[in-house]
RNA sequence: GGUCGUGUAGCUCAGUUGGUUAGAGCGCGUCGCUGAUAACGACGAGGUCCCAAGUUCGAAUCUUGGCACGACCA
């Protein structure tokens, strides 16, 4: 029955359909040639071609800046966005995937700056800003090889050479043509912003940058009287941080709803207002005694006016009025608010307001200046210049540095009587990351901003069309966001970015926007164009592109349009380069200046996918620029620019930690190598200063990327956030890939061996069912004996669900799906059909029946696999069409995705099958605990099935059971006798509803009730009743679930379905033949010691004194010698090299000599 | 401080509209197999489903309140 290896040996000399497969397989090695064969044959572009005129299915690449390394979590990124256009290619849709770049912004730089060895804004210009320029724009494509490379050797199938890059001119001026658009349609303005501030360098910081910098410090805190000429000698006691502040307040703020008392102080005999929670603190720390004089609520304070402590400006505007908008005159300043961003935790609940400094101050002042009427409204008071001192409008402290300045404006608040109490508070404030001992402040700035807020309602709205995944993103991070969405701050004073188009008349203010380059240069009068041509003509290699950057676009003049005098320049700002990758699903074509055609066909996108950080970065500047853009147009639907999108979960590290010293370690170390403490694991977050991950190369060359991709597909939705530990990469690799590589070459083997010859297939093609129908041998599924049945049905209903779940975006469910399908193929089908490979006649229909369905299986999960693993399938799909001689489809990924039969998807076959694993299962289960091995053969194992349902079926397939538990006879019963206790429980879903409250009474009436009873009252009457409290429940079938005890005392072992008990009685034949096995056994191992080919055969003695063993092996004889490849069996004393063994008390010789062919 | 998310086995994670025996893989242990063989397979141990209260006949699942962690924002 058994084929001996000399003879696949022989078979490698003839011809034969498939190359043999190395069992040692090095997936790193095959995904390099497997991308050779791509390039060789373009397969990209194939696959595109051949979709062209099909439906599109778009996808928009969120472009990577390459002025860094790629590292793990781009890998995650760019998988997902592989997986889905490739499925989709695959499921007929025409999907062209650009891939892109973002080059401008502050990273880009810093990083010049660090190159340069400089920081501050004032050396870039010392330096130079066109060398500058220049640097920044070489600088972006540092790393460029490193991402092709990376991009490539993923699999990651992208246009890299017709990418878009947002410093092209082309970008550039679609991205003009989005800003002139909305500066037309007045939602462009100049205002105000509060930004962080580092004043000694002289330009904002990213609140990136700000949170890298807290340091936890130690600031005055005051507390100041602000006298209320309402009240006699009653102030309100305001709290600040913020000494210097205190010149620029303007208004005063409480809490409408927090209780105030009026307190009297008799050390000074004045009264004092503030929140009436703070009384004993503030009494406290003052160790007086304060009276409760009365409250009220900070509603009843709102609209009192006060002094405040220095009169710089309020000598002058103290009594100003204006006009409100709903009537009536008030005070624009110096004037209690309300705020409920007021509390109690820490100071007075009266807060000193200086919207300068603060970027809350600031709104309390937009929103006190929207109650007046245009232009009566309060001013922003701010002393203080942009270097960070005050200006001569403070002449007290005329060019102090403000933080300086807060001890002697301390110092004054004591001499004038203002300052009620001085302390000191710790808390975290932020230094610029750069120099460390400069901390910042908020500053207001001019700044551009895009009118957002007036398209709210409409973000909101198009939001809700969008399928993002995980689904709360839409409510939640991203809805809220929207929610309290304020007006994008757009421009930026730094020079490498987009050129606000925006050119100002130097005569009248009066300002225009354009949107092209040729535009500008053909206005009257342009002239500076002259710069650029100068300097492409001293360094010829300059892109041409940088023509419409700073400086060379500055240069550029033209004559005002609205006075004949004036002359027009553009304003000095660059913009967000947030709003250049925002502007991509248009700009990415040049739109609209060229790529009509383009842009028309692909917008919006069905596909994009990015991780979390990307919330209020690229996922919210798409969709608020076109809602802004597009969102008017009737022609064009929600949602824009994306309709699925996929958010990533943050990518962590796994690590390894001392406990003691704080060192970090990639790998799994026993002993700290540093200081010998106790090493523990932690993951944290990725970081490049910590190094505590592994490059993605080092990935590919030790386990692939395909392992890497599988890793991050079938371990977990992509939305959660992912350990990337080469341990768990390398841990997932069994499960998946290499089963399924181990079951083809287990049939590459053997079709090499028996010569199955696809190739006789009339038109091979991608190797659907139709085509193999006309193989040499093929049998229709129908015809072909269950196990093939079987398997063919599981693969369709697999194809069912993984075709379903990716349709969802749903691909760690099709993952899983998979992963069981594959274990059922290895575990299941080809281990029960080993032995029809292994028959003798090569012609056998139910053999090659074997071979036709594993070939169409692996063909089919193949193609079902090759957007999630695309090398592995394309090395297997290659061997598999390779004696097809190009008759079928180059590539797999060239092939269609394999939709499901469900006309061969059997269930009750399904059910059967698995009903029969299970019995398998609990056999070897009942085995185990009775501590009797598999090679010990039983008499027969009894099967106590729960329902009789499936019995027959069972019944035909008592071989299989029979070697699997090995045992002489399998029996199945219904009545159980005392084997087994039926325990019958409610269905708890069906009476729940119908009995309420009496459940837990029907579940103990149950419990007490005698199972066989009501069983054998339902299967003759179809009915039943159980008596609770005096109340009869009828009972029908559905209402309760049979469970099968096993009882004490016999080797069985239950589950869900059925029991299983073991005839445990040996007989001594049986003890024999088990004896025979145990020989078996060692002369294998010993085989194995020798180090025996495994087609050498042998001459085999076995030596020993107990007759027990002696009588087992002459039974058995026959059995041995094939087992074991002996041409003869003595029972002799043993001679030469011997090794002494034992089974049990029997203790035997063995001798082997290689027996001469 | 706010918002959102997460908390289930040693680890990484599933868990469908609430239904009473909570799953998978890895790891670990025991064993098997030795013609897929530097593989492979079976079985097993391991859980206060973060805590508490509530709703319900019934809660890992729903509600509320805590706690812890993470992210974003302030």
């Amino acid at each position: 029955m058994k084929k001996l290896l000399s003879e696949y040996m022989a078979s490698k000399n003839q011809k034969s359909s498939f190359d043999p497969c190395d069992t040692n397989v090095s997936f790193p090695k095959i995904e390099e040639s497997i991308l050779e064969f791509w390039k060789r044959n373009d397969v990209y572009q194939q696959s595109l071609d051949q979709r062209v005129g099909r439906e599109r299915y778009v996808f928009y690449e969120g472009p990577p800046t390459a002025n860094g390394k790629p590292h793990p979590g781009h890998c995650l990124t760019r998988a997902i966005k592989d997986l889905f256009p490739r499925y989709k290619t695959m499921r007929g849709y025409f999907c062209e995937r650009k891939a892109g770049w973002d080059t401008h912004g502050l990273p880009v730089e810093v990083e010049v700056c660090k190159e340069l060895g400089i920081h501050a804004k004032e050396e870039i210009e010392e330096y130079g800003v066109e060398p500058f320029i220049q640097k920044c724009q070489s600088s972006v494509w540092q790393y460029m090889q490193q991402w092709e490379q990376l991009t490539e050797r993923l699999g990651f199938w992208v246009k890299l050479d017709s990418a878009y890059v947002t410093y092209h001119q082309s970008y550039v001026e679609s991205v003009w043509w989005s800003l002139k658009t909305f500066f037309d349609r007045g939602l462009l303005y100049k205002g105000h912003k509060i930004i962080w501030w580092w004043a000694q360098g002289g330009t904002a910081l990213s609140s990136g940058e700000v949170g890298q910098g807290y340091k936890t410090v130690k600031d005055p805190s005051v507390y100041v009287k602000f006298p209320l000429p309402d009240k006699e000698n009653t102030s309100l006691l305001v709290w600040t941080t913020t000494p210097w502040t205190l010149p620029s307040n303007q208004f005063a703020a409480v809490n409408e709803n927090i209780q105030y008392a009026t307190v009297y102080d008799p050390e000074e005999d004045h009264y004092l207002i503030f929140a009436a929670d703070l009384v004993e603190k503030i009494a406290a720390k003052m160790k007086r005694t304060l009276e409760v004089k009365s409250t009220c609520k900070g509603s009843e304070l709102v609209g009192l006016n006060y002094q405040p402590p220095f009169d710089y400006f309020y000598k002058t505007n103290g009594n100003k009025t204006g006009t409100l908008k709903s009537g009536g005159r008030e005070n624009v300043a110096w004037r209690i608010t309300s705020a409920n961003f007021v509390t109690t935790d820490s100071g007075t609940g009266a807060v000193h307001e200086a919207p300068a400094f603060g970027e809350v101050d600031y709104e309390l002042l937009v929103s006190e200046k929207e109650r007046f009427v245009d232009g009566q409204g309060p001013e922003l008071i701010c002393p203080v210049s942009p270097n960070g001192k005050f200006t001569n409008a403070v002449p007290d402290f005329e060019g102090q540095w403000v933080k300086d300045a807060d001890k002697a404006i301390t110092q004054k608040l004591k001499d004038s009587g203002a300052l009620y109490l001085l302390d000191q508070y710790e808390h975290e404030y932020p230094f610029c990351w750069r120099a460390d001992d400069d901390p910042l402040i908020q500053y207001p700035r001019e700044s551009w901003f895009v009118k957002t807020t007036d398209f709210k309602d409409k973000m909101l709205a198009n939001n809700q069309e969008i399928n993002w995944l995980p689904e709360h993103i839409k409510n939640g991070r991203f809805g809220n966001f929207l929610e309290s969405n304020v007006d994008w701050s757009l421009s930026r004073e730094r020079y490498w970015g987009t050129p606000l188009p925006i050119w100002v008349c130097s005569k009248t203010g009066k300002m225009e926007a354009l949107d092209s380059y040729d535009e500008l240069i053909a206005k009257p009068g342009a002239t500076g164009m002259e710069v650029w041509a100068e300097a492409k003509k001293s360094n010829p290699d300059l892109v041409e592109d940088l023509k419409v950057h700073k400086p060379y676009i500055d240069a550029i003049t033209y004559d005002s349009p609205f006075d004949d005098n004036g002359t027009m320049n553009r304003v000095p700002e660059v913009i967000d380069c947030w709003y250049d990758s925002g502007s991509m699903p248009f700009a990415q074509w040049g739109y609209p200046h060229q790529g009509q055609q383009e842009f028309k066909e692909q917008f919006p996108a069905n596909f994009i996918s990015e991780a979390l950080d990307q919330t209020r970065g690229w996922f919210y500047s798409q969709l608020a620029i076109s809602t802004l853009l597009f969102g008017d147009d009737p022609d064009i639907k929600f949602p824009h620019p994306f309709e699925n999108c996929i958010v990533l979960g943050l990518m962590m590290a796994e690590g390894y930690v001392c406990a003691k010293c704080k060192h970090r370690f990639a790998d799994q170390v026993k002993k700290c190598t540093q200081c010998g403490g106790k090493v523990s694991r932690k993951t944290e977050k990725m970081s490049k200063r910590l190094r505590n991950y592994r490059a993605p190369n080092e990935i590919f060359d030790q386990h692939g990327a395909d392992a890497l991709r599988w890793y991050f597909f079938a371990n977990q939705p992509p939305w959660t956030s992912i350990i990337y530990s080469e341990r768990a990469i390398k841990e997932s690799i069994p499960e998946f890939l290499l089963r399924l590589w181990n079951v083809y070459s287990f049939f590459v083997l053997y079709a090499n061996i028996d010569g199955f010859d696809p190739s006789s297939i009339s038109v091979p093609g991608q190797l659907d069912a139709a085509a193999l129908a006309t193989g040499n041998g093929y049998r229709p599924i129908q015809q072909r004996g269950e196990l093939d049945r079987w398997l063919i049905s599981e693969l369709n209903q697999t194809l069912k669900v993984v075709t379903e779940r990716m349709d969802n975006y749903d691909n760690y469910a099709a993952c899983t799906k998979l992963t069981s399908f594959v274990d059922s193929l290895s575990n299941w089908y080809v281990r029960r059909s080993r032995d029809r490979f292994w028959a003798e006649d090569k012609q056998d229909a139910n053999k090659l029946d074997a071979y036709w369905t594993l070939f169409e299986t692996l063909a089919t999960v193949c193609k079902a696999i090759a957007p999630f693993t695309p090398f592995l399938s394309e090395a297997v799909w290659q061997n598999l069409t390779k004696s097809m001689g190009g008759a079928s489809t180059l590539s797999v990924h060239l092939c269609d995705y394999p939709m499901a039969n469900e006309t061969l998807i059997d269930e009750t076959l399904s059910r059967r099958m698995s009903l029969l694993r299970e019995i398998a299962s609990l056999g070897l289960s009942a085995r185990m605990n009775a501590k009797l091995k598999v090679r010990q053969p039983l008499s027969g194992v009894t099967v106590v099935l729960n329902n009789p349902t499936d019995q027959a079926w069972l019944e035909t397939h008592d071989d299989l059971l029979k070697t699997e538990l090995n045992v002489r006879a399998v029996t199945y019963t219904t009545d159980a006798g005392d084997y087994v206790t039926y325990q019958v429980v409610p269905n708890f879903k069906l009476l729940g509803p119908r009995v309420g409250k009496l459940m837990p009474k029907v579940k103990s009436a149950f419990a007490a009730a005698d199972g066989k009873t009501i069983l054998q009252s339902l299967s003759q009457t179809g009915k039943a009743t159980i008596e609770v409290d005096g109340q009869k429940v009828e009972l029908s079938e559905q209402d309760v679930e049979v469970r099968l005890q096993a009882n004490e005392g016999w080797a069985a072992a239950q589950g869900v379905q059925a029991v299983v008990v073991l005839s445990t009685e040996l007989t001594p034949e049986l003890i024999r033949s088990g004896l025979t096995r145990d020989v078996v056994r060692l002369v294998q191992d010993y085989r194995k010691e020798l180090d025996l080919q495994r087609t050498d055969r042998i001459k085999l003695t076995v030596e020993t004194q107990s007759d027990e063993l002696n009588q087992a092996i002459q039974e058995n004889t026959d059995f041995l010698a094939g087992e074991v490849l002996a041409k003869e069996v003595n029972l002799n004393v043993a001679q030469g090299d011997t090794v002494e063994r034992a089974i049990g008390e029997h203790t035997l010789k063995i001798s082997i000599t290689v027996a001469q062919e």
